[in-house]
DNA sequence: GTTGCGATGTATCGGGCCGATACATCGGGG
DNA sequence: CCCCGATGTATCGGCCCGATACATCGCAAC
């Protein structure tokens, strides 16, 4: 999972692992508070020894660099790794349906085309489902056998799974007619966007005033 | 995490690892799905060395038991397991706070005290309320450098978060009033509670009809 | 009747990700 | 001048996961 968000992050600029850290904690920052530096270093030799990234010492006229010794290493994106990214984005695996996994597929939504998002919008949607039933049918049948706290936690877990079901609901709805997500900004990033992008928002209804 | 949400399930009583499996699937259902094998063997074997359970052949009289070789393996706490239980329910280090962690010590809040209660929730609550921030501040100052799906899923994750710490602060205005949550039906596992246990619900308000 | 299938049940293995830790440079305030 | 916080790279032990293998039980279909 993480492999594909480093990967989209150096699809949009070549960075180093501390930037590249940061950048992972505000595009994800719903998912994942800060990824652990113990995750990205081997993960970002990973992806370099499959050739989907290389490494090039920093230019020192752009970055004011560390002036010697271990100077600061900036990865780069391959022609391999646009491609492996393009697979990983588009593939849909049971763990793109997952918290974590769906979460990065979002993110990166605006390099996608449009029957991808639908599919995993509505991949996505099934799980929740899922274990919206599940916990329905713990709270109906189990209400004697688990105690005041547990049950309360079911229940919160419950609410959040049924917001999540009409969060996805309206977001499919918007994919089908053509619309982004109600946004009244504009979209970021319009630089190599592959596929059909997203039009613009017509901010279909108001919810947070 | 996974060493007390085991321990606590032991101390209603004995079992073995496919039950336990599913009791955990029960209780923890909106933390986890359900425990990976993978995981559950391996870390009772850890729990087994440490002195916290003991394994016991299962009682063919008691359970319908596989014939012959390999058969299941009860497990049971011991009186330093359930020491240990306690331990880790009460103390409180920064893994208490997140997602999985604050999850199973809620599951278990029946078996501790109003003080330990309020300190979890408190903590918690400050927990959700940073990322509360770190959400804001993206989408107050970064709006035109993420793109419309991103956006909306930093809105959806600020939204979880405000909602979550509503919860948060009505269970602990309840705590602090000594109520337990608002749950209809009785509190279950009357049997060993130690310290004061949560007195029954008055239901102070409807808001599931 | 036997055959096959789904639920029950125990166990291992490789790999992803985490927190703790170590080490090094840089700019600025006391 | 010296220390401290931000920047920066890297490793290690450990938890947890998915995939896989293997074995038994009850039952229904053929």
């Amino acid at each position: 999972m993480l492999e594909l968000a480093i990967l989209g992050l150096l699809q949009e600029t070549p960075m180093h692992g501390y930037e590249l850290r940061k950048e992972l904690a505000t595009k994800l920052g719903t998912i994942r508070a800060a990824i652990s530096y113990g995750t990205l270093y081997p993960t970002l030799k990973r992806l370099q020894t499959a050739g989907w990234i290389t490494e090039s010492a920093s230019d020192p006229s752009i970055i004011p660099p560390m002036t010697s010794k271990r100077g600061r290493v900036v990865y780069k994106i391959t022609a391999e790794g646009k491609e492996r990214f393009a697979d990983l984005l588009a593939q849909a695996g049971p763990e793109t349906y997952d918290d974590a996994g769906f979460g990065v597929h979002f993110a990166f939504f605006s390099r996608t085309d449009r029957a991808t998002r639908l599919r995993i919008l509505e991949g996505r949607r099934r799980r929740i489902e899922e274990r919206r039933e599940g916990l329905r049918e713990v709270l109906s049948r189990a209400g004697e056998r688990l105690d005041a706290y547990t049950l309360e936690l079911q229940r919160h877990g419950l609410d959040a799974c049924e917001r999540e079901v009409r969060w996805l609901e309206e977001l499919i709805t918007n994919e089908r007619s053509g619309r982004a997500p109600a946004t009244p900004g504009t979209l970021g990033f319009p630089d190599d966007l592959s596929g059909d992008a997203p039009p613009e928002s017509p901010r279909p209804h108001e919810d947070r005033p």
